[in-house]
DNA sequence: ATGGTGGTCTTACCA
């Protein structure tokens, strides 16, 4: 059995604590985190090394950064997409047990028709290229992280209200549509699940006490791998702790 | 009541 998870921590220094917490609850083999806001030199691997996890990471100051934590040796790991310039650090691959796993911090866009929606869009495209290839090379494959899209309208809790928003507009759906038909599912989707589950709620408006949230953290399941894919399960309960990411964890159980 | 939260080499910017 294989358990993968992903989450947005927003700064894994400050969440360091709920982070090692979450490991030892949760009984996770590997966690792709996203938002480190850590350079590689100030990376917290000592800590992780010691409690007998395996680390790979691609840092930066301020923003962006990610992160594989894992009971299992990480090999073969790459850190940005080729063929597409880019300084943010928003991508780590890495093969653990036989698996690709794919650890991404898709760009946010800020507004819909802005230069970082356009940003956003090209990084998608550019992604499609690279996943096609890796899926090539690697077709036990699990694509995870912070997709910043909601694939549909039931994964938003007021779609009207967000008509015209990033995270929702028709070419950002369009380029996770896309990116399922190179040959992946939305693990989450795999099974049957209860309306309104959302893996991200504001800080704002006490949107996590409303429940106003939306669906954009992703674990995708490639075709080869989807016999093995048992569960896919939202952890809400780390959005409820003290000082919380605004992001809480899933996780996919492999046989 | 036209804001509001939270993180970051903070007084601006990102989400």
């Amino acid at each position: 059995m294989l358990k993968i998870a992903t989450w947005n921590v927003n700064s894994l220094p400050v969440r360091l604590e709920q982070v090692l917490d979450w490991l030892q609850h949760s009984e996770v083999d590997v966690l792709g985190v996203q938002e480190t806001k850590v350079t590689d030199d100030k990376f917290p691997k000592t800590i992780f090394e010691s409690l007998g996890y395996h680390v790979t990471f691609s840092g930066q100051k301020t923003y962006n950064g990610m992160a594989l934590i894992s009971r299992h040796p990480i090999e073969s790991v790459i850190t940005a997409l080729p063929n597409f310039e880019d300084e943010q650090k928003r991508v780590l691959a890495a093969t653990i047990q036989g698996v690709r796993v794919i650890n991404l911090y898709v760009p946010n866009g800020s507004v819909v028709g802005s230069e970082k929606y356009q940003y956003k869009l090209s990084w998608l495209m550019a992604l499609q290229d690279f996943l096609k290839a890796q899926l090539n090379d690697y077709p036990d494959c699990v694509v995870m992280g912070d997709f910043n899209i909601a694939p549909e309208d039931r994964d938003v809790h007021d779609p009207n209200a967000w008509i015209g928003n990033v995270l929702v507009s028709p070419q950002e759906r369009e380029a996770f549509a896309s990116i399922l038909s190179l040959g992946f599912s939305d693990g989450f989707r795999l099974f049957e699940q209860a309306a309104g589950c959302y893996s991200w709620w504001d800080y704002r408006q006490a949107a996590f006490r409303r429940d106003l949230g939306l669906r954009i953290d992703h674990i995708l399941i490639s075709d080869a791998l989807k016999p093995r894919c048992q569960s896919v399960v939202i952890d809400k309960g780390p959005r409820g702790n003290e000082r919380p990411s605004d992001h809480t964890p899933v996780f996919v159980t492999l046989m």
